[in-house]
DNA sequence: TACGCTCGTTTTGTCGACAATATATATATT
DNA sequence: AATATATATATTGTCGACAAAACGAGCGTA
Protein backbone atom coordinates (compact mmCIF):
# COMPACT_ATOMS: atom_id res chain seq x y z
CA UNK A 1 0.00 0.00 0.00
CA UNK A 2 0.88 3.51 -1.29
CA UNK A 3 0.84 6.57 1.20
CA UNK A 4 -0.70 9.68 -0.19
CA UNK A 5 2.88 11.68 0.80
CA UNK A 6 4.10 9.18 -1.25
CA UNK A 7 1.69 9.90 -4.27
CA UNK A 8 2.42 13.74 -3.98
CA UNK A 9 6.02 12.72 -3.92
CA UNK A 10 5.79 11.16 -6.93
CA UNK A 11 5.60 13.73 -9.76
CA UNK A 12 8.36 16.58 -10.73
CA UNK A 13 5.56 18.90 -10.48
CA UNK A 14 7.33 21.06 -7.79
CA UNK A 15 10.37 20.77 -8.74
CA UNK A 16 10.44 21.70 -12.02
CA UNK A 17 10.96 24.88 -11.72
CA UNK A 18 14.50 24.02 -9.79
CA UNK A 19 15.78 21.64 -12.54
CA UNK A 20 14.28 23.08 -15.85
CA UNK A 21 16.52 25.92 -17.57
CA UNK A 22 15.82 25.62 -20.79
CA UNK A 23 15.05 23.74 -23.88
CA UNK A 24 18.79 23.79 -25.10
CA UNK A 25 19.62 22.80 -28.73
CA UNK A 26 22.17 20.26 -28.02
CA UNK A 27 22.43 18.86 -24.74
CA UNK A 28 25.28 16.37 -24.28
CA UNK A 29 24.39 12.67 -21.88
CA UNK A 30 27.17 14.27 -19.23
CA UNK A 31 25.30 17.47 -19.31
CA UNK A 32 21.98 15.40 -18.17
CA UNK A 33 23.74 13.04 -16.09
CA UNK A 34 25.31 16.11 -14.03
CA UNK A 35 21.88 17.97 -13.87
CA UNK A 36 20.08 15.03 -12.32
CA UNK A 37 22.88 14.05 -9.60
CA UNK A 38 23.36 17.22 -8.79
CA UNK A 39 20.13 17.87 -8.14
CA UNK A 40 19.66 14.89 -6.77
CA UNK A 41 22.32 15.14 -4.40
CA UNK A 42 20.95 18.96 -3.35
CA UNK A 43 17.43 16.81 -2.16
CA UNK A 44 15.58 18.89 -4.76
CA UNK A 45 14.51 15.64 -6.17
CA UNK A 46 13.63 13.62 -3.12
CA UNK A 47 14.30 9.88 -3.04
CA UNK A 48 11.56 8.02 -4.12
CA UNK A 49 10.35 10.90 -6.52
CA UNK A 50 9.71 9.14 -10.18
CA UNK A 51 11.91 10.30 -12.92
CA UNK A 52 9.48 9.76 -16.38
CA UNK A 53 11.33 9.84 -19.28
CA UNK A 54 9.37 11.82 -21.54
CA UNK A 55 9.03 14.74 -18.71
CA UNK A 56 12.88 15.04 -18.40
CA UNK A 57 12.96 14.57 -21.64
CA UNK A 58 10.30 17.57 -22.31
CA UNK A 59 13.11 19.63 -19.63
CA UNK A 60 16.10 18.62 -20.99
CA UNK A 61 15.02 19.15 -24.49
CA UNK A 62 16.40 16.23 -25.20
CA UNK A 63 15.25 12.81 -27.19
CA UNK A 64 13.49 9.88 -24.74
CA UNK A 65 16.49 7.69 -25.57
CA UNK A 66 18.68 9.48 -24.34
CA UNK A 67 17.16 10.29 -21.31
CA UNK A 68 17.04 7.06 -21.16
CA UNK A 69 20.42 5.72 -21.08
CA UNK A 70 21.44 8.32 -18.70
CA UNK A 71 18.68 7.05 -16.26
CA UNK A 72 20.37 3.56 -17.00
CA UNK A 73 23.13 5.09 -16.04
CA UNK A 74 22.19 5.91 -12.68
CA UNK A 75 20.45 3.13 -12.04
CA UNK A 76 24.08 1.20 -11.99
CA UNK A 77 25.26 3.63 -9.55
CA UNK A 78 22.07 2.74 -7.69
CA UNK A 79 21.16 6.63 -7.31
CA UNK A 80 18.03 5.57 -8.95
CA UNK A 81 16.05 2.35 -9.21
CA UNK A 82 14.09 1.24 -12.13
CA UNK A 83 11.16 -1.23 -11.56
CA UNK A 84 10.70 -2.78 -14.70
CA UNK A 85 7.09 -1.15 -16.89
CA UNK A 86 7.04 1.58 -14.32
CA UNK A 87 10.09 3.68 -14.48
CA UNK A 88 12.51 5.50 -12.55
CA UNK A 89 12.56 6.66 -9.28
CA UNK A 90 15.55 8.55 -6.97
CA UNK A 91 16.71 5.45 -4.52
CA UNK A 92 15.89 4.95 -1.38
CA UNK A 93 18.94 3.36 0.36
CA UNK A 94 17.78 1.08 3.07
CA UNK A 95 19.36 1.03 6.37
CA UNK A 96 21.34 -1.83 5.54
CA UNK A 97 22.80 -0.06 2.12
CA UNK A 98 23.25 2.94 3.99
CA UNK A 99 25.60 1.22 6.95
CA UNK A 100 27.05 -1.02 4.17
CA UNK A 101 28.23 2.77 2.19
CA UNK A 102 29.97 3.59 5.26
CA UNK A 103 31.46 0.40 5.98
CA UNK A 104 33.41 0.48 2.05
CA UNK A 105 34.41 4.08 2.15
CA UNK A 106 36.08 3.45 5.76
CA UNK A 107 39.13 1.41 4.36
CA UNK A 108 38.86 3.60 0.86
CA UNK A 109 38.98 6.66 2.60
CA UNK A 110 42.19 6.08 4.58
CA UNK A 111 43.73 4.93 1.03
CA UNK A 112 43.35 7.99 -0.16
CA UNK A 113 44.42 10.11 2.75
CA UNK A 114 47.75 8.05 2.70
CA UNK A 115 48.22 8.22 -0.78
CA UNK A 116 47.42 12.36 -0.78
CA UNK A 117 50.05 12.61 2.37
CA UNK A 118 53.05 10.67 -0.15
CA UNK A 119 51.59 13.55 -3.41
CA UNK A 120 51.75 16.43 -0.52
CA UNK A 121 54.86 18.07 -1.68
CA UNK A 122 52.92 19.64 -4.62
CA UNK A 123 51.85 22.27 -2.90
CA UNK A 124 48.79 22.80 -5.50
CA UNK A 125 47.04 19.86 -3.44
CA UNK A 126 47.20 21.26 -0.25
CA UNK A 127 46.27 24.65 -2.03
CA UNK A 128 42.97 22.94 -3.46
CA UNK A 129 41.71 21.40 -0.41
CA UNK A 130 41.53 24.64 1.33
CA UNK A 131 40.66 26.18 -1.64
CA UNK A 132 37.66 24.00 -1.00
CA UNK A 133 37.32 23.92 2.73
CA UNK A 134 36.58 27.84 2.16
CA UNK A 135 33.58 27.32 -0.36
CA UNK A 136 32.16 24.85 1.93
CA UNK A 137 32.57 27.41 5.20
CA UNK A 138 30.88 29.91 2.78
CA UNK A 139 27.61 27.80 2.25
CA UNK A 140 27.36 27.33 5.98
CA UNK A 141 27.82 31.04 6.62
CA UNK A 142 25.06 31.24 4.04
CA UNK A 143 22.70 28.54 6.09
CA UNK A 144 22.79 26.84 2.32
CA UNK A 145 21.91 23.03 3.80
CA UNK A 146 21.55 22.08 0.14
CA UNK A 147 25.03 23.41 -1.03
CA UNK A 148 26.76 21.98 2.44
CA UNK A 149 25.92 18.52 1.61
CA UNK A 150 27.04 18.20 -1.51
CA UNK A 151 30.12 20.18 -0.97
CA UNK A 152 30.63 18.66 2.13
CA UNK A 153 30.32 14.84 -0.47
CA UNK A 154 32.40 16.94 -3.25
CA UNK A 155 35.58 17.43 -0.87
CA UNK A 156 35.84 13.67 -0.65
CA UNK A 157 35.78 12.92 -4.60
CA UNK A 158 38.52 15.57 -4.45
CA UNK A 159 40.36 14.40 -1.94
CA UNK A 160 40.35 10.72 -3.83
CA UNK A 161 41.46 12.48 -7.37
CA UNK A 162 43.82 14.12 -5.58
CA UNK A 163 45.35 10.94 -4.66
CA UNK A 164 45.79 10.37 -8.33
CA UNK A 165 43.43 7.31 -8.09
CA UNK A 166 41.28 7.57 -10.70
CA UNK A 167 39.70 4.32 -9.90
CA UNK A 168 39.42 5.36 -6.05
CA UNK A 169 37.90 8.73 -7.36
CA UNK A 170 35.56 7.16 -9.58
CA UNK A 171 34.38 4.79 -6.56
CA UNK A 172 34.63 7.86 -4.63
CA UNK A 173 32.30 9.70 -6.80
CA UNK A 174 29.52 6.48 -6.81
CA UNK A 175 29.99 6.50 -2.55
CA UNK A 176 29.14 9.86 -1.72
CA UNK A 177 26.16 10.67 -4.08
CA UNK A 178 24.70 7.67 -2.08
CA UNK A 179 26.01 9.59 0.95
CA UNK A 180 24.22 12.40 0.07
CA UNK A 181 20.74 10.19 -0.35
CA UNK A 182 21.55 8.67 3.14
CA UNK A 183 21.98 11.82 4.75
CA UNK A 184 18.70 13.33 3.44
CA UNK A 185 17.04 10.00 4.49
CA UNK A 186 17.95 9.80 8.14
CA UNK A 187 19.79 12.90 9.47
CA UNK A 188 18.16 13.81 12.21
CA UNK A 189 17.48 17.73 12.12
CA UNK A 190 17.94 18.05 15.94
CA UNK A 191 21.66 17.49 14.92
CA UNK A 192 22.40 20.45 12.71
CA UNK A 193 26.18 21.13 13.74
CA UNK A 194 26.88 17.59 12.91
CA UNK A 195 30.60 17.55 10.91
CA UNK A 196 31.24 21.16 11.01
CA UNK A 197 34.99 22.17 10.74
CA UNK A 198 36.19 18.31 10.59
CA UNK A 199 37.30 19.07 6.92
CA UNK A 200 39.28 21.63 7.61
CA UNK A 201 41.01 19.91 10.46
CA UNK A 202 41.37 16.97 8.08
CA UNK A 203 42.84 19.01 5.67
CA UNK A 204 45.48 20.40 8.24
CA UNK A 205 46.82 17.22 9.22
CA UNK A 206 47.59 16.25 5.74
CA UNK A 207 49.39 19.41 5.42
CA UNK A 208 51.23 18.52 8.24
CA UNK A 209 52.14 15.04 7.05
CA UNK A 210 50.31 13.75 9.71
CA UNK A 211 49.49 9.94 8.51
CA UNK A 212 47.69 8.40 11.51
CA UNK A 213 46.66 12.17 13.02
CA UNK A 214 44.76 12.36 9.30
CA UNK A 215 43.65 8.76 9.33
CA UNK A 216 42.28 9.10 12.70
CA UNK A 217 40.45 12.26 12.08
CA UNK A 218 39.08 10.77 8.81
CA UNK A 219 37.76 7.87 10.79
CA UNK A 220 35.97 9.67 13.24
CA UNK A 221 34.78 11.80 10.91
CA UNK A 222 32.75 9.01 8.83
CA UNK A 223 32.09 7.28 12.62
CA UNK A 224 30.41 11.23 13.32
CA UNK A 225 28.45 10.77 10.38
CA UNK A 226 27.27 7.75 10.63
CA UNK A 227 26.22 8.46 14.51
CA UNK A 228 24.75 11.36 13.40
CA UNK A 229 22.23 9.22 11.35
CA UNK A 230 18.91 7.38 12.69
CA UNK A 231 20.06 4.25 11.11
CA UNK A 232 18.30 2.18 14.62
CA UNK A 233 14.80 2.56 12.86
CA UNK A 234 13.91 1.87 9.34
CA UNK A 235 13.17 4.32 7.20
CA UNK A 236 10.91 7.17 7.55
CA UNK A 237 7.99 6.15 5.69
CA UNK A 238 8.07 2.54 7.38
CA UNK A 239 8.35 4.39 10.55
CA UNK A 240 5.21 6.37 9.81
CA UNK A 241 3.47 3.77 8.26
CA UNK A 242 4.40 1.80 11.81
CA UNK A 243 2.87 4.82 13.98
CA UNK A 244 -0.25 4.97 12.03
CA UNK A 245 -1.00 1.69 12.31
CA UNK A 246 -0.69 2.00 15.89
CA UNK A 247 -3.09 4.53 16.72
CA UNK B 1 50.20 4.01 -35.80
CA UNK B 2 48.62 0.80 -35.94
CA UNK B 3 50.42 -2.52 -36.50
CA UNK B 4 49.32 -5.79 -37.91
CA UNK B 5 48.48 -7.30 -35.10
CA UNK B 6 46.59 -5.03 -33.91
CA UNK B 7 44.46 -4.84 -36.82
CA UNK B 8 44.16 -8.63 -37.19
CA UNK B 9 42.73 -8.74 -33.53
CA UNK B 10 40.29 -5.65 -34.13
CA UNK B 11 38.18 -9.23 -35.38
CA UNK B 12 35.38 -11.22 -33.68
CA UNK B 13 36.50 -14.13 -36.48
CA UNK B 14 38.74 -16.33 -34.57
CA UNK B 15 36.38 -15.62 -31.39
CA UNK B 16 33.13 -16.54 -33.08
CA UNK B 17 32.53 -20.47 -32.37
CA UNK B 18 33.42 -19.60 -28.86
CA UNK B 19 30.84 -17.68 -28.12
CA UNK B 20 28.18 -18.32 -30.35
CA UNK B 21 25.90 -21.00 -29.09
CA UNK B 22 22.82 -20.28 -31.58
CA UNK B 23 20.40 -17.55 -32.20
CA UNK B 24 17.95 -18.19 -29.44
CA UNK B 25 14.11 -16.24 -29.53
CA UNK B 26 14.75 -14.28 -26.55
CA UNK B 27 17.72 -13.33 -24.65
CA UNK B 28 17.74 -11.27 -21.91
CA UNK B 29 20.48 -8.29 -21.03
CA UNK B 30 21.68 -10.27 -18.75
CA UNK B 31 22.25 -13.46 -20.32
CA UNK B 32 24.16 -11.13 -22.85
CA UNK B 33 26.29 -9.55 -20.21
CA UNK B 34 27.15 -12.73 -18.38
CA UNK B 35 28.58 -14.35 -22.15
CA UNK B 36 30.37 -11.72 -22.98
CA UNK B 37 31.84 -10.53 -19.81
CA UNK B 38 32.74 -14.60 -18.86
CA UNK B 39 34.23 -14.69 -22.29
CA UNK B 40 36.17 -11.67 -21.72
CA UNK B 41 37.25 -12.70 -18.40
CA UNK B 42 38.45 -16.48 -19.93
CA UNK B 43 40.48 -14.10 -22.46
CA UNK B 44 38.05 -15.95 -25.13
CA UNK B 45 38.14 -11.86 -26.17
CA UNK B 46 41.27 -10.39 -25.77
CA UNK B 47 42.19 -6.71 -25.03
CA UNK B 48 41.67 -5.09 -27.84
CA UNK B 49 39.22 -6.70 -29.64
CA UNK B 50 36.50 -4.99 -31.31
CA UNK B 51 33.11 -5.56 -30.45
CA UNK B 52 30.79 -4.81 -33.59
CA UNK B 53 27.24 -3.96 -32.36
CA UNK B 54 26.13 -5.95 -35.65
CA UNK B 55 28.55 -9.29 -35.18
CA UNK B 56 27.36 -9.27 -31.55
CA UNK B 57 23.68 -8.80 -32.12
CA UNK B 58 23.58 -11.39 -34.72
CA UNK B 59 25.89 -13.47 -32.50
CA UNK B 60 22.87 -13.21 -30.05
CA UNK B 61 20.18 -12.86 -31.62
CA UNK B 62 19.48 -9.93 -30.43
CA UNK B 63 18.42 -6.44 -31.40
CA UNK B 64 21.76 -3.95 -31.92
CA UNK B 65 19.81 -1.62 -29.59
CA UNK B 66 19.89 -4.33 -26.60
CA UNK B 67 23.69 -5.33 -27.38
CA UNK B 68 24.23 -1.20 -27.29
CA UNK B 69 23.22 -1.31 -24.08
CA UNK B 70 25.04 -4.06 -22.70
CA UNK B 71 28.52 -2.18 -24.08
CA UNK B 72 27.41 1.00 -22.47
CA UNK B 73 27.13 -1.17 -19.02
CA UNK B 74 30.45 -3.08 -20.00
CA UNK B 75 32.17 0.11 -20.66
CA UNK B 76 30.60 1.51 -17.17
CA UNK B 77 32.58 -0.85 -15.45
CA UNK B 78 35.81 -0.23 -17.08
CA UNK B 79 35.86 -3.49 -19.02
CA UNK B 80 35.05 -2.18 -22.48
CA UNK B 81 36.05 0.32 -23.79
CA UNK B 82 33.92 2.80 -26.27
CA UNK B 83 36.04 4.87 -28.73
CA UNK B 84 33.22 7.43 -30.48
CA UNK B 85 32.12 7.16 -33.68
CA UNK B 86 34.13 3.98 -33.86
CA UNK B 87 32.67 1.07 -31.35
CA UNK B 88 33.46 -0.90 -28.23
CA UNK B 89 36.82 -2.37 -28.02
CA UNK B 90 38.20 -5.04 -24.49
CA UNK B 91 39.58 -2.33 -22.81
CA UNK B 92 43.39 -2.88 -22.29
CA UNK B 93 44.52 -1.52 -19.06
CA UNK B 94 47.30 1.08 -18.60
CA UNK B 95 50.14 0.35 -15.75
CA UNK B 96 48.60 2.58 -13.87
CA UNK B 97 45.06 1.43 -13.99
CA UNK B 98 46.68 -2.03 -13.40
CA UNK B 99 48.40 -0.84 -9.96
CA UNK B 100 45.08 1.23 -8.82
CA UNK B 101 42.93 -1.66 -9.43
CA UNK B 102 45.69 -3.79 -6.84
CA UNK B 103 45.50 -0.60 -4.42
CA UNK B 104 42.15 -0.29 -4.16
CA UNK B 105 41.17 -4.36 -3.74
CA UNK B 106 43.52 -4.69 -0.80
CA UNK B 107 42.28 -2.33 1.51
CA UNK B 108 38.16 -3.83 0.41
CA UNK B 109 39.28 -7.14 0.84
CA UNK B 110 40.51 -6.86 4.11
CA UNK B 111 37.08 -5.50 5.13
CA UNK B 112 35.80 -8.69 3.24
CA UNK B 113 38.03 -10.59 5.15
CA UNK B 114 36.98 -9.26 8.43
CA UNK B 115 32.92 -9.27 7.98
CA UNK B 116 33.68 -12.90 6.66
CA UNK B 117 35.15 -14.07 10.09
CA UNK B 118 32.54 -12.71 11.61
CA UNK B 119 29.68 -14.56 10.40
CA UNK B 120 31.86 -17.42 9.93
CA UNK B 121 29.27 -19.76 12.80
CA UNK B 122 27.23 -20.28 9.83
CA UNK B 123 28.99 -23.55 8.70
CA UNK B 124 27.63 -23.14 5.25
CA UNK B 125 30.02 -20.11 4.77
CA UNK B 126 33.35 -21.86 4.80
CA UNK B 127 31.56 -24.91 3.26
CA UNK B 128 30.70 -22.76 -0.07
CA UNK B 129 34.19 -21.28 -0.12
CA UNK B 130 35.85 -25.03 0.06
CA UNK B 131 33.77 -25.80 -2.37
CA UNK B 132 35.15 -23.40 -4.48
CA UNK B 133 38.73 -23.61 -4.12
CA UNK B 134 37.67 -27.22 -4.64
CA UNK B 135 36.57 -26.51 -8.29
CA UNK B 136 39.55 -24.41 -8.55
CA UNK B 137 42.11 -27.19 -8.20
CA UNK B 138 40.01 -29.26 -10.65
CA UNK B 139 40.37 -26.87 -13.34
CA UNK B 140 44.01 -26.56 -12.27
CA UNK B 141 44.46 -30.21 -12.28
CA UNK B 142 43.08 -29.76 -15.92
CA UNK B 143 45.36 -27.44 -16.99
CA UNK B 144 42.95 -25.23 -18.05
CA UNK B 145 44.58 -21.95 -17.88
CA UNK B 146 41.39 -19.47 -18.78
CA UNK B 147 39.08 -21.57 -16.19
CA UNK B 148 41.37 -21.18 -13.43
CA UNK B 149 42.17 -17.63 -13.84
CA UNK B 150 38.58 -16.96 -13.87
CA UNK B 151 37.43 -19.18 -11.17
CA UNK B 152 40.37 -17.40 -9.11
CA UNK B 153 38.40 -13.79 -9.78
CA UNK B 154 35.08 -15.49 -8.77
CA UNK B 155 36.64 -17.07 -5.16
CA UNK B 156 37.31 -13.14 -4.04
CA UNK B 157 33.49 -12.62 -5.39
CA UNK B 158 32.03 -15.31 -3.70
CA UNK B 159 34.17 -14.31 -0.47
CA UNK B 160 32.84 -10.73 -0.58
CA UNK B 161 29.20 -12.25 -1.38
CA UNK B 162 29.38 -14.17 1.49
CA UNK B 163 30.89 -11.08 3.96
CA UNK B 164 26.91 -9.96 3.86
CA UNK B 165 28.22 -6.64 2.24
CA UNK B 166 26.00 -6.33 -1.22
CA UNK B 167 28.16 -3.58 -2.15
CA UNK B 168 31.49 -4.90 -1.68
CA UNK B 169 30.82 -7.63 -3.59
CA UNK B 170 29.39 -5.51 -6.59
CA UNK B 171 32.55 -3.47 -6.62
CA UNK B 172 34.83 -7.13 -6.25
CA UNK B 173 32.62 -8.10 -9.23
CA UNK B 174 34.18 -5.29 -10.97
CA UNK B 175 37.67 -5.09 -9.82
CA UNK B 176 38.38 -8.95 -10.42
CA UNK B 177 36.89 -8.86 -13.89
CA UNK B 178 39.82 -5.75 -14.75
CA UNK B 179 42.32 -7.83 -12.65
CA UNK B 180 41.31 -10.80 -15.00
CA UNK B 181 42.24 -8.14 -17.96
CA UNK B 182 45.50 -7.53 -16.44
CA UNK B 183 46.61 -10.86 -15.40
CA UNK B 184 46.26 -11.55 -19.44
CA UNK B 185 48.00 -8.75 -20.78
CA UNK B 186 50.40 -8.27 -18.18
CA UNK B 187 51.18 -12.02 -16.90
CA UNK B 188 54.62 -13.36 -17.29
CA UNK B 189 54.12 -16.44 -18.56
CA UNK B 190 57.44 -17.82 -17.22
CA UNK B 191 56.30 -17.69 -13.63
CA UNK B 192 52.78 -20.04 -14.07
CA UNK B 193 52.66 -21.84 -10.40
CA UNK B 194 52.15 -18.36 -9.67
CA UNK B 195 49.09 -18.18 -6.77
CA UNK B 196 48.46 -22.21 -6.21
CA UNK B 197 47.42 -23.11 -2.96
CA UNK B 198 46.70 -19.64 -1.60
CA UNK B 199 43.15 -19.61 -1.90
CA UNK B 200 43.02 -22.62 0.44
CA UNK B 201 45.58 -21.27 3.03
CA UNK B 202 42.86 -18.09 3.30
CA UNK B 203 39.85 -19.88 3.84
CA UNK B 204 41.29 -22.02 6.50
CA UNK B 205 42.73 -18.78 8.14
CA UNK B 206 38.99 -17.95 7.83
CA UNK B 207 37.68 -20.99 8.88
CA UNK B 208 39.82 -21.01 12.26
CA UNK B 209 38.92 -17.29 12.79
CA UNK B 210 42.21 -16.10 12.45
CA UNK B 211 41.61 -12.80 11.49
CA UNK B 212 45.05 -11.08 11.40
CA UNK B 213 46.31 -14.07 9.92
CA UNK B 214 43.54 -14.40 6.91
CA UNK B 215 44.37 -10.71 6.21
CA UNK B 216 47.76 -10.84 6.25
CA UNK B 217 47.57 -14.26 3.96
CA UNK B 218 45.16 -12.31 1.75
CA UNK B 219 47.12 -9.24 1.64
CA UNK B 220 50.51 -10.83 0.35
CA UNK B 221 48.63 -13.24 -1.74
CA UNK B 222 47.48 -9.63 -3.68
CA UNK B 223 51.04 -8.50 -3.56
CA UNK B 224 52.36 -11.85 -5.08
CA UNK B 225 49.86 -11.78 -8.14
CA UNK B 226 50.85 -8.01 -8.73
CA UNK B 227 54.81 -9.45 -8.13
CA UNK B 228 54.12 -11.61 -10.93
CA UNK B 229 53.13 -9.42 -13.33
CA UNK B 230 55.72 -7.18 -15.66
CA UNK B 231 53.98 -3.54 -14.69
CA UNK B 232 57.68 -2.68 -15.03
CA UNK B 233 57.79 -2.26 -18.32
CA UNK B 234 54.75 -1.02 -20.48
CA UNK B 235 52.07 -2.73 -22.34
CA UNK B 236 53.53 -5.66 -24.77
CA UNK B 237 52.37 -3.70 -27.74
CA UNK B 238 54.03 -1.08 -26.75
CA UNK B 239 56.80 -3.03 -26.08
CA UNK B 240 56.53 -4.41 -29.71
CA UNK B 241 56.63 -1.56 -31.31
CA UNK B 242 59.63 -0.18 -29.45
CA UNK B 243 61.33 -3.39 -30.13
CA UNK B 244 60.06 -3.22 -33.68
CA UNK B 245 61.47 0.51 -34.40
CA UNK B 246 64.94 -0.64 -33.04
CA UNK B 247 65.46 -3.25 -35.53
C1' DT C 1 -21.33 3.13 0.71
C1' DA C 2 -17.61 0.29 -0.28
C1' DC C 3 -15.48 -3.08 -3.05
C1' DG C 4 -14.25 -5.28 -7.43
C1' DC C 5 -14.08 -5.15 -12.36
C1' DT C 6 -13.53 -3.26 -17.06
C1' DC C 7 -12.08 0.07 -20.22
C1' DG C 8 -9.30 4.09 -21.68
C1' DT C 9 -5.13 6.60 -21.04
C1' DT C 10 -0.49 7.17 -20.03
C1' DT C 11 4.17 5.44 -19.77
C1' DT C 12 7.58 2.19 -20.67
C1' DG C 13 10.04 -1.30 -23.67
C1' DT C 14 11.57 -2.54 -28.19
C1' DC C 15 12.65 -2.19 -32.71
C1' DG C 16 13.83 -0.73 -37.43
C1' DA C 17 15.12 3.19 -40.37
C1' DC C 18 17.78 7.26 -41.47
C1' DA C 19 21.76 10.34 -40.98
C1' DA C 20 26.58 11.14 -39.67
C1' DT C 21 31.11 9.55 -39.16
C1' DA C 22 35.09 6.71 -39.84
C1' DT C 23 37.43 3.20 -42.56
C1' DA C 24 38.93 1.04 -46.80
C1' DT C 25 39.41 1.09 -51.81
C1' DA C 26 40.46 3.02 -56.07
C1' DT C 27 42.13 6.84 -58.75
C1' DA C 28 44.90 10.66 -59.89
C1' DT C 29 49.03 13.44 -59.30
C1' DT C 30 53.88 14.66 -58.28
C1' DA D 1 56.63 4.46 -56.98
C1' DA D 2 54.69 6.88 -53.28
C1' DT D 3 51.63 10.19 -51.52
C1' DA D 4 47.38 12.60 -51.60
C1' DT D 5 42.63 12.94 -52.96
C1' DA D 6 38.07 11.35 -53.92
C1' DT D 7 34.74 7.73 -53.87
C1' DA D 8 32.47 3.76 -51.86
C1' DT D 9 31.49 0.85 -48.01
C1' DA D 10 30.58 -0.30 -43.47
C1' DT D 11 29.61 0.97 -38.75
C1' DT D 12 27.98 3.88 -35.30
C1' DG D 13 24.75 7.54 -33.41
C1' DT D 14 20.10 9.25 -33.15
C1' DC D 15 15.45 9.41 -33.55
C1' DG D 16 10.52 8.51 -34.05
C1' DA D 17 6.97 4.89 -34.27
C1' DC D 18 4.76 0.84 -32.70
C1' DA D 19 3.53 -2.74 -29.10
C1' DA D 20 2.99 -4.03 -24.33
C1' DA D 21 2.29 -3.20 -19.74
C1' DA D 22 0.77 -0.53 -15.74
C1' DC D 23 -2.06 3.05 -13.86
C1' DG D 24 -6.42 5.67 -13.12
C1' DA D 25 -11.25 6.60 -13.95
C1' DG D 26 -15.65 5.13 -14.29
C1' DC D 27 -19.12 1.70 -13.93
C1' DG D 28 -21.57 -1.99 -11.87
C1' DT D 29 -22.68 -4.89 -7.99
C1' DA D 30 -23.17 -6.46 -3.25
Amino acid sequence: MRKKADKQRESLAQADEDVVQAAESTVTDQEIYDRIIVSIMEHRLPPGTKLGEDKLAKIFGASRARVRQVLARLALERVVVLHPNRGAFVAEPTVEEAREVFEVRRPLEALVVRRVIEKRTDPRIIARLREHVQAEEAARAARDRRAIIRLSGEYHVLLAELSGNALAARLMHELTSLTCLIIFLYDAPSVPACRDQEHSEITQALADGNEAEAIRLMTEHLDHVEACLDLSRGRPEELDLEAALAG
